[in-house]
DNA sequence: CAAGGCATTTGAGCCGGATCAAGGTGAATA
DNA sequence: TATTCACCTTGATCCGGCTCAAATGCCTTG
């Protein structure tokens, strides 16, 4: 398997921003216990169901948990950037299938240690619990996507998503913040299990967002934001 | 509002239900702050973003949680049964709108006082937390709904998630597992939105299901499930 | 630079589910 | 019993997104 283990002796700046709001002390037990592993694009870290025996942090790159029907039909549940956490607390396996999307920097930890570590540390789990309620506020948002928005509206959505985290964790390529530009870290095809439509209604979007000049693209992964406002119009707002 | 306000005194083998897996002392702590509240349907429990001053358990009755976009369109995001929570712990409020489907039968809690007793009690708030997680869980088996499966697979896994949890619950009316019947908590309408359907569309798919003879009707809201094998089949199973 | 291979775009036609429009049904009220 | 009203069913038509097919663009390798 072409993954690179490395002893985590000295990366205590990137844990306090991995599992944030750790005392320093705390952070420093966290480093005793992980190792860090470095996953080109396509590698499996879950398989359906399998017994998962380590959690880890996402240091860097983005991965995407899926689901399959039978008979092939696949929709991405979830994507997790930098800062994320992978692994179910306390749960011996989950019902995901968990790949990498880019290349990803993985700081992992030994199932047993960490969660021996989750008791000790007061208020880890509490932080653990809050991050969970976070993402199931976002699998339902998602779920409105899925089930109420055209495709107009959801690849608007999906961009604007993305921009706003790639925001978050620093890896926008410019530096206006009305005119984001940024890499999309997923194919046409991955767009596409992610909104729950086809690769080529995904392409046909986004084409005619480039005709109506409401975003360029520079080759097709790199996409320029042009017109903030009607981007999120053409997303189609929550009620308040 | 027509709700009624009883003290909670001798609730302690409802709690133990509700709350599960909790001593007795410690779920009499639960019962000495507790309240009940007799809602009809349709009733507004928590709206879009307001604050929630209290947690609540259903003892009986089934609440909705929607999302709804600003011209109307509207999803379904989560079903509460019997002893699910409502409420988010340790979050001033909730970004759904909540409403009873049934007359429903809650019990309540006082948000603060709650809050202190999952600190107190040991174990409660990973019992919340392994709770989210499920919710997690299902939310995400939805999204595969939402976005990959046929109206007919829809309409098959939603009768059979609800057999499902009024068996758990109770709820049933015929005892024979083979051949389940109960009554359907949601409206034509209900259905719908928690399908990302139209009303005629799960209108025609429930006729052609009793055309087929894989389900009975009495009325329109009790359901038989006369072939349990193929409604199974109709739902397209997930890759292992 | 050419050749190959994959991802993406674009086009044509079709179909599943939405929309629009009547009816039907059953419980509550008079 | 008749009336009403909300909910559900059924039919006819339409259209957004899917399918199938081909062309184009882009990166890799020789």
């Amino acid at each position: 398997m072409a993954e690179h283990l490395l002893r985590c002796d000295s990366c205590s700046v990137r844990h306090r921003a991995v599992c944030g709001a750790l005392a320093r002390d705390e952070v420093a037990r966290l480093s005793a216990i992980a190792h860090h592993k470095l996953l080109p694009p396509g590698q499996v870290i879950l398989h359906d169901n399998a017994e998962m025996h380590y959690f880890a942090n996402i240091v860097s790159g983005v991965v995407k948990l899926t689901k399959t029907l039978a008979d092939g039909r696949q929709q991405i549940v979830g994507l997790q950037f930098a800062s994320d956490f992978l692994g179910r607390p306390f749960r011996a396996n989950s019902p995901y299938h968990a790949e990498t999307v880019t290349d990803v920097h993985l700081c992992t930890y030994d199932k047993g240690q960490f969660e021996r570590l989750v008791k000790e540390i007061d208020g880890f789990e509490h932080r653990l619990f809050q991050n969970t309620l976070d993402e199931l506020d976002s699998a339902r948002e998602w779920m409105l996507l899925l089930g109420r928005k055209s495709a107009g509206e959801k690849v608007a959505s999906f961009l604007l998503m993305v921009a706003r985290r790639m925001e978050s964790i620093g890896c926008k390529v410019s530096d206006d913040p009305e005119r984001p530009r940024f890499n999309l870290p997923l194919s046409r095809a991955e767009i596409a299990d992610f909104l729950g439509l086809t690769i080529e209604t995904v392409s046909r979007q986004i084409s005619r967002m480039k005709v109506d000049k409401i975003i360029a693209l520079e080759g097709t992964r790199t996409i320029s934001i042009l017109d903030m406002r009607r981007l999120m119009a053409a997303m189609e707002q929550e009620r308040d």
